[in-house]
DNA sequence: CTGTTAGCGCTTTCAT
DNA sequence: ATGAAAGCGCTAACAG
């Protein structure tokens, strides 16, 4: 009953013609005449020989047509995360127009070797939180594209975290705000709380510290005073670490009137807690976000963001990673005024 | 400066060994002596080869370490449904457990070929979109495992759609209800109304089909009469569609007091419009879920809901393609009361 | 314990 | 326009 496995070989010798032209038949259609190809094709339909196999195909050519994503954290992780889900969404669109596969991978994961030579190439969406990725991604054969932070030499695709993060601080500051920061990843601790004298972490490449700059430059420029025990630390981005974080800022005296928020969802964690405090929005305390998401446009308050247009970003950094290029590429972003400021 | 490419060939000559050799160092450990192993092994990391190329590997054993989850429709659309996330985190979850890799297709994707040849199996959550796929899911060559459907002669995980959906709407509907149903891809229509006389979709395998038997079950037994006109389709899961449809439901009169949603989002939805109509929950109209996701359980009021567990499922799926068996089993679910009814 | 050898299934010169 | 032959990089028998 189970039918033989069918190779180019056995068709081949089944119809009398050597294997170089049955693989013509298959990819290189002007290399034999169209009566034998058609001729060809059709018993390989009849016999169910569904084309070359690919992994010997790719192991031949070099290429697979497999592109892997690696993300910044595991994947249990993101796909629960709105903005990486955007992102990916973009990218997926991308690769199937393009009739490339995506290869999800986790940045936790202990080594690029076991997909490293199945794959065409890397689309990295953030810094891999397993720091020993990024020096394999820096010697990697093959082609790499990062995305919300950088490596030498290689293409990437961000946006301006430092300049966005300032023109949202900037509207929101008055020379008397009392403002605080519910930022993310900026120390090395698993518990949230002010930064205070805690050395600051990884500050070159990260987003977090970037977007950091920017409230500090705004607040400088505000003429607001912004320290350490005013930058709140938060250790991963669930819904539990901000609303603690959110509540413990909240409770401060005196209690903040502007906080800026490193991403759309601890903002509407945060929104959550000031309600629930009993607090008005804005009247009692201005909340900005950092994203777009849509769940922000629809709360109530609707939330003051940065829009990054992420869905727009993964199709850009496919296209950056099949041109040939190896610019590092800025994309644009938009502050969006909800009712939150 | 760029270094040479290393094979398993050019090491063995350096070592003044054999390719054989060098690859039971890495696959084999007790082929050959520790000594000799560590030699070789040191010696591979000084000049960067980082073991056996695993698309060569790959084509002589006919494994990869590579599982496809195939989607039931196209990344993009199912990357941002909550529930999908769930299944996805629980399968990324065990797959990483086991050292294997997650690639991810397309359920609207034309053809598995450009992958087929380069995973280990196929693990199907739902049942594709398009439907050419599911034939090529029954003669492939290689373990399949399907979830929310089933395939002949291959394992699957599901729960009771059909008892699940009798229980929870058996708890709600009295003599005196006047129940509509919100269901979700019904008929091949692409616009949201009540399913009348055009002929139901795609009768046998997919899970609408199945709850909606159980709320008719329900339905007759409770002596509630529930017509083709208050069985609702939806195209799409969208909030689009399902606040049109939740709209148009409730607007009827005489105005139904019970909603059986087939999925929680459209719950969610359902609960937005009533509140919005100036209704009250669950005084004026009850309304139940199905799936179970998180922000039900934080909305205001809470949903009563069919509660699936998907990322243990997700994780289930894993276990069972791992295993050798064939079973069809049956996952465990929980009504999960709210206020919403 | 180690080496030789024959492929896995395919593509690609290079002849014919 | 078609075919023969040499690998892509590796593993698994089998011999020694």
């Amino acid at each position: 009953m189970t039918k033989p496995v069918q190779t180019l070989k056995t068709i081949a010798q089944k119809l009398g013609v050597s294997t170089a032209t049955i693989s013509n038949a298959f990819s290189r259609p002007d290399q034999l005449s169209a009566t034998l190809r058609e001729k060809i094709l059709a018993a390989c339909a009849e016999v169910g020989y569904m084309g070359p196999n690919k992994a010997a195909q790719s192991l031949r050519k070099g290429s697979s047509g497999i592109i892997a994503v690696v993300l910044s954290d595991s994947l249990e992780y993101m796909v629960s995360d709105p903005v990486a889900s955007q992102f990916l969404k973009g990218v997926a669109t991308e690769l199937e127009r393009n009739k490339l596969n995506l290869l999800l991978f986790s940045g936790s994961a202990a080594s690029l070797d076991s997909i490293a030579d199945f794959v065409d190439g890397f689309i990295c969406y953030g810094a891999p939180r397993n720091l020993a990725l990024v020096e394999e991604l820096k010697r990697a054969r093959k082609r790499v594209l990062t995305v919300d932070f950088d490596l030498p030499e290689r293409p990437s695709v961000n946006i301006d975290n430092e300049q966005a993060a300032y023109e949202v601080a900037r509207r929101v500051l008055t020379p008397v705000s009392r403002a605080t920061v519910l930022g993310l990843r900026l120390i090395d601790s698993d518990t949230s709380g002010p930064v205070g004298d805690t050395p600051m972490w990884d500050n070159e490449s990260s987003i977090a510290h970037r977007r950091l700059d920017g409230y500090l430059r705004a607040a400088a420029e505000a003429g607001v005073s912004l320290s350490n025990q005013q930058i709140w630390h938060i250790p991963v981005s669930s819904q539990y670490f901000a609303e603690a974080a959110a509540l413990s800022a909240l409770q401060q005296q005196p209690r903040p009137d502007v906080l800026l928020c490193m991403s759309d969802l601890i903002a509407l964690s945060a929104i959550r807690v000031a309600l629930a405090q009993g607090l008005r929005i804005p009247q009692d305390v201005k909340i900005v976000g950092f994203d777009g998401i849509e769940e922000g446009v629809r709360y109530n308050p609707s939330l003051t963001s940065v829009w990054q247009f992420s869905d727009a970003k993964g199709r850009a950094a496919v296209q950056a990673f099949l041109a040939d290029s190896d610019q590092k590429q800025w994309l644009p972003y938009e502050i969006r005024q909800g009712e939150s400021c």
